[in-house]
DNA sequence: CGAAAAGTTGATCTACATCAACGTGCGTGG
DNA sequence: CCACGCACGTTGATGTAGATCAACTTTTCG
């Protein structure tokens, strides 16, 4: 049956959503409701614009956003990346208006919903509730993580770090195919580990001296070795919390 | 009536909550009993450790606690402070294990509790779930605020705009005396926005020469010039939503 | 009172920013 | 199909914010 709601390959949210927990047939209506009505939109979309009253709240069903903050000097800061599956403004749309902007970092496919739906999920679907506010916790948990890069790492470090982070982020929904590659300008790199573009230049140059990665002939970043890159880093993953549901939590509340 | 659940002033939590939307009688008596059996902890106290399984959830009744992340190279990055009235371990316990630390600051007053009773909160009070997540996703930004400010704005920008940023949380939730004394040492400064302890030392002092701070007599830091404070950093308080539960947001939850 | 915690000061070093010029691939329009 | 323009990236020279090292003072507290 095609487009049933049991063929989760159509569902981003759905694929991530059965990686903490079961999906049950109701599960997947309600997500394949929030996913309905989706809009193709081209690289550079602005979909939150930043101290605009926030529109409604949306999924990211292909493609990467950024969320990043507009500075007073006009430099950016991106927050995090939301990758396929993501929610956007799921809290952001209970204030008024939007502390931070949204836009697309590649052509991408966006379901926009009414926050009356996600509403009536939680209340409906307790199971789902719980999967939604765990992935929301392990997307905090990334934002904190780059807390603690911005402040404690250097450069290349930082660097290795973000780029092993997006691809255990990549590879761990979807097989990818081996080397993985980034579709991310050294703009964006530049603005997201708070570096000048220069220094995100030469700091490139430096990991593929060392082998580590590669230019892609087409625009992006080929990850070459990524045991290379965890060590540059010390890179421990705990924080992605890439685990089911533990018993305790499901226990707690599951009614 | 002494102790009455009408009598906020005994209740960070029912303080802070009350400035989102009216409590009702029903809310004050699942606050009474989060906040049951309180303990008093010492400065230093560890309440949840890195790397080890979360245990129970908790709040702050009084006192300031801090929670950060050790990283390999024995560096720490606090990730943001929790004053009174803010939960522990809210999301944190949902999952196995915990990827940052909670220590007390100053000497505390924590309710610790079970997620249970968390839960059940939730499911029979939605208008208290509600305000619970509104607070949430304050904090969130705060943390989001914090990653531009690490990624974006030099030492001198950073410390003020810390500085600026406790004083309207503190004065926002109880009047506080003038002029607002701070009680952080400079290794907390030093590790919360990403510097050196000497180069904390020598901004402090640009910030006192410049008049806009002075030196407690006791330890801590004295704030003389708030609006100084907030020219030097172009202040924009947005992201701190200090307002009540807008009419939309109530709406869309309220059954 | 003594020891440890907190803060200060100066000298030196370096990671990263800034400025400026140049290379390279790619899409659009003539 | 070429030309032009633009987004993206590179390279070298120079400047500077902040780190590091080390010695010292002051405050706090048992």
């Amino acid at each position: 049956m095609i487009g049933s709601p049991y063929d989760t390959t159509y569902s981003a949210l759905a694929i991530k959503l059965s990686q903490y927990l079961e999906l049950e047939y109701e599960d997947h209506r309600h997500i394949a409701a929030l996913e309905s009505g989706a809009r193709s939109l081209p690289a550079g979309a602005e979909l939150v614009k930043q101290n605009a009253p926030y529109g409604s709240a949306a999924v990211v069903l292909e493609g990467w956003c950024l969320r990043y903050k507009l500075l007073p000097g006009g430099d950016r800061q991106v927050i995090n990346f939301l990758l396929p599956g993501t929610f956007i403004g799921l809290h952001g749309t209970l204030f008024e208006t939007a502390d931070h902007a949204v836009s697309a970092l590649t052509p991408s496919r966006i379901a926009f919903f009414d926050s009356q739906k996600i509403a009536q999920t939680f209340r409906e679907r307790p199971r789902l509730a719980l999967a939604i506010s765990w992935d929301h916790a392990r997307e905090e948990a990334l934002i904190i993580e780059r807390v603690a890069s911005l402040g404690r790492r250097d450069a290349y470090e930082r660097f290795a770090h973000l780029l092993v982070e997006l691809a255990l982020r990549l590879a761990w929904r979807t097989p990818q195919q081996n080397p993985i590659t980034l579709p991310i300008t050294q703009a964006v790199i530049a603005d997201t580990l708070g570096l000048s573009l220069v220094h995100v230049s030469r700091t490139i140059q430096r990991l593929r001296d060392e082998g580590l990665i590669e230019n892609s002939s087409q625009r992006g970043i080929v990850l070459r070795d990524l045991d290379g890159l965890k060590a540059v880093c010390g890179y421990d993953e705990t924080y992605l919390h890439r685990t089911r549901l533990p018993e305790k939590t499901r226990k707690v509340f599951e009614n």
